[in-house]
DNA sequence: CTGAAAGCGCTTACAG
DNA sequence: CTGAAAGCGCTTACAG
C-alpha cells in the first residue's frame, strides 16, 4: 500500500479508502489510484487489516475426523453458515483425542478466530475459559463441553436410541445387543442409555454381556458382533464361550459400528434383526434395507453455527442447551422377526 | 505483551524471549515474567506474530463440496500432511462454481495463506498469476488448473475409465452405457475418452445415444438410467423412444452417479452390469457387490499436500503433473453378463 | 476531498 | 543477560 502510495503520489489513506471503497475521494483521483493498483497488481493485505480492526472474519471448527461422513456433513453446514456471515473457516481433527483437540482449539485461539465450533473429543475444556472471558464465541457440537458454561447443539442421543431399541423389541425381540463407541464418549452413552431405557421400558432383562462398548474398527466391532450371536469361532483367541444367551436382534450405536457390524454380519449364517444409528449413504439399496436412526447433520451444524454467529452478534443470553430430534427411517432389516 | 512487561517491569523484548522459549534469560527473570504471564492469562496473538514473520504457517483448500465423501478424503489428507508442518488448514467449497471457487481462492490469498491447494471448479486460473507470482504455491488437484503453470495431482481418469469399460467388454457386453457427470468437468471428459478408448481399441460402435452427461442429482440421473435401459415410462415428459437399442451394462462415471443409478435400478425390472468410477462405503455389501474403478483420495490428497510443502521449502523444479494409478475392485456387479 | 500521525500486537536488528 | 527503537501492512481518529 505504501508503494501504491508513493507511485500514485497520494496519502496512504487515500488509498486505503480506494481499497475499501470508501466514500469521500474525487473520481479523478480513485481512477489514478486504482491504475496503479492494477499496475503494480496491489492486494490488501487481510491479515493485517484484520490485525488493526479487531476481528478475524473467521471461525474454527474443530472435528473428530474430517473425513468421516458424519463429520463432514457438520462441516458442510457450518462453513455454509460461515459464508453468509463472510467468514473464512479453519477445520482440523482431533482423532477424538482430548489433547489434539485441545492444541487444536487453542491454536485457533492464538490465531484469534472469532468463534470456534467444537465437536468435543472428551476432556476438560477449562482451558477454553480465558479465551471465552476474553471474548470468544464458542459452541459444542454433537457433545456437551465439560467444566465450561456454553452453549451446546446436540441430537436427542438417548431418545433415538430408545426409539430403536423400542423397534426391536415391537418386532418380537427379547435379547438384543447393543455394539457401541468407546463408553467414556458422550454420545456412546447417552444412547446405551436410551437402549437400557427402552428394555425396561418392556420389562425385559439386560444380560451385561449383551453390550459391547469399545474401539470401532472393524476387527473389535467384528469380534463383538460374533460374540454377541455366539459366532465366536473356537480357539480364536477370544475370551471363549460368554455363557450369554445369543441375541436376535443388534443395534449398532453409530456409523462405523453399523458398517462394520455389517460387514461381519456378511460373513455369518445368522440373519439377526439391525437397527444402526445414523443413515449411512447406500442404506436403502442393502437388502433388507437398513432400518436406521437418522440423526440431522446438516441441521446440527447449521444450529450450531447460527448460535455462534448469534453469540458474535452480542446475544448475551444464558448459555442454551439444543436437542434436535432423530428420525426413524424403516427400510427392513429393523424388522426382522426373532430366529 | 505490552501489559506483562508492564506488570513486570521489564522490557518488552524479555517477555517475547519468554513466550517463545528463547534462550539468553535468566531464570529468574523467566520465573518471573511467567508468573505474570499466567496471573494475567496473556496469550500470545499469533496473528500478530505471523504479521511480523510473513509467513501465516496456514494453507487453504479449495474443495468441489467439503460434504461429499471424495472431498472429505481429500481433505483429511491434505490436513495431515498440514499438520506434519504445523500449518493450520483453511477449507471452503465451490460448489463446482468458477466464481465462487476464484472468490474463496482470493480470500485466501488475501489473507496470505502460505499455499493453496485447489480443486478447480472450472473457469480460467489466470486470477492466481499475481498470487502466484508474489510467491504463493499452488497445487491443483483432481483436475489440472487453466492458464497457468503450476503442479496438478490427478488419477489417470482416462485409464481408469478404459479399464473399467473394458471389464465390461470381457464379460461379453456390446453395448455398453456411459453416465457422467457435466462435460465440462475434466474429470467427466476424461472418463469418457477412456470409455471411448476401450470401445474402440475392441472394436465395438459407440452409438452417442448410449452417452448420458449432464448434472447428477437423482432425478436426471435417474432418467438416464432409464432412457439408456428402454424403460422410460410412457407419457413421463421426456424424448420418447430413443430409436437407441438398449444397453446391457452402466459404466458410471462418479460416486454421485453411481449412487443415483443405483438407486433408479432398484426400481427397475432390468440388472444390467454396472461398473462404477470411486468406490463407495457399503459397495461391497450390496448384492452383487459394486464393482468400481477406486480412485485413492487418501494419496491424492497427500501428494498434492506434500508437494505443496515442497514448492513452500523452495523447490523450484518446472511444474510436475502427478498422475495416480487406480484400481479395478472387482466384485459382482461388473460380472453379470449380458442379458 | 486529502493526508500525517499513532497504533493493532508482535518480531527483528541492534546496542548496551 | 536485557531492552529501546523500528517496522510488518493495514486502519482509526484527527486535522487541514
Amino acid at each position: 500500500m505504501k508503494d501504491v502510495a508513493a507511485a500514485a503520489g497520494v496519502g496512504l489513506k487515500t488509498v486505503s479508502r480506494v481499497v475499501n471503497d470508501e466514500s469521500g475521494v474525487s473520481p479523478a483521483m480513485a481512477a489514478r489510484v486504482q491504475a496503479v493498483i492494477d499496475e503494480l497488481g496491489f492486494r490488501r493485505n487481510d491479515s493485517a487489516r484484520l490485525l488493526r480492526t479487531g476481528t478475524t472474519a473467521s471461525v474454527g471448527l474443530v472435528l473428530e475426523d474430517i473425513g468421516d461422513p458424519f463429520s463432514s456433513a457438520l462441516s458442510r453446514a457450518v462453513e455454509a453458515v460461515a459464508r453468509e456471515h463472510g467468514c473464512l473457516l479453519f477445520t482440523g481433527s482431533s482423532a477424538e483425542d482430548a489433547d489434539r483437540e485441545r492444541e487444536l482449539a487453542l491454536a485457533l485461539c492464538a490465531r484469534r478466530v472469532d468463534g470456534l465450533v467444537v465437536v468435543p473429543a472428551g476432556g476438560d475444556h477449562g482451558y477454553l475459559l480465558p479465551e471465552a472471558a476474553s471474548g470468544l464465541a464458542v459452541v459444542f457440537l454433537d457433545r456437551p463441553g465439560i467444566g465450561i458454561e456454553a452453549d451446546a447443539v446436540l441430537s436427542d442421543n438417548t431418545g433415538g436410541a430408545r426409539a430403536g431399541t423400542a423397534h426391536l423389541i415391537a418386532h418380537g425381540h427379547r435379547r438384543i445387543g447393543f455394539v457401541g463407541d468407546l463408553p467414556h464418549i458422550h454420545t456412546s452413552a447417552e444412547r446405551l442409555r436410551g437402549y437400557r431405557e427402552a428394555m425396561r421400558a418392556a420389562g425385559l432383562p439386560v444380560d451385561e454381556r449383551w453390550i459391547a462398548t469399545g474401539p470401532t474398527d472393524p476387527a473389535t466391532v467384528g469380534r463383538a458382533v460374533r460374540r454377541l450371536l455366539a459366532c465366536e469361532p473356537e480357539g480364536s483367541g477370544g475370551p471363549g464361550p460368554s455363557g450369554a444367551e445369543p441375541v436376535t436382534a443388534l443395534f449398532t450405536a453409530n456409523n462405523r459400528v453399523t458398517l462394520a457390524a455389517l460387514q461381519a454380519l456378511a460373513g455369518l449364517p445368522v440373519r439377526p434383526a439391525v437397527v444402526g444409528f445414523d443413515d449411512l449413504e447406500l442404506a436403502a439399496l442393502l437388502s433388507p434395507g437398513l432400518t436406521v436412526v437418522a440423526q440431522d447433520p446438516e441441521a446440527l451444524g447449521r444450529t450450531a453455527a447460527r448460535l455462534l454467529f448469534d453469540r458474535l452478534g452480542h446475544d448475551t443470553s444464558p448459555p442454551r442447551r439444543i436437542e434436535l430430534p432423530t428420525r426413524l427411517i424403516v427400510r427392513g432389516s429393523g424388522e426382522v422377526p426373532p430366529a
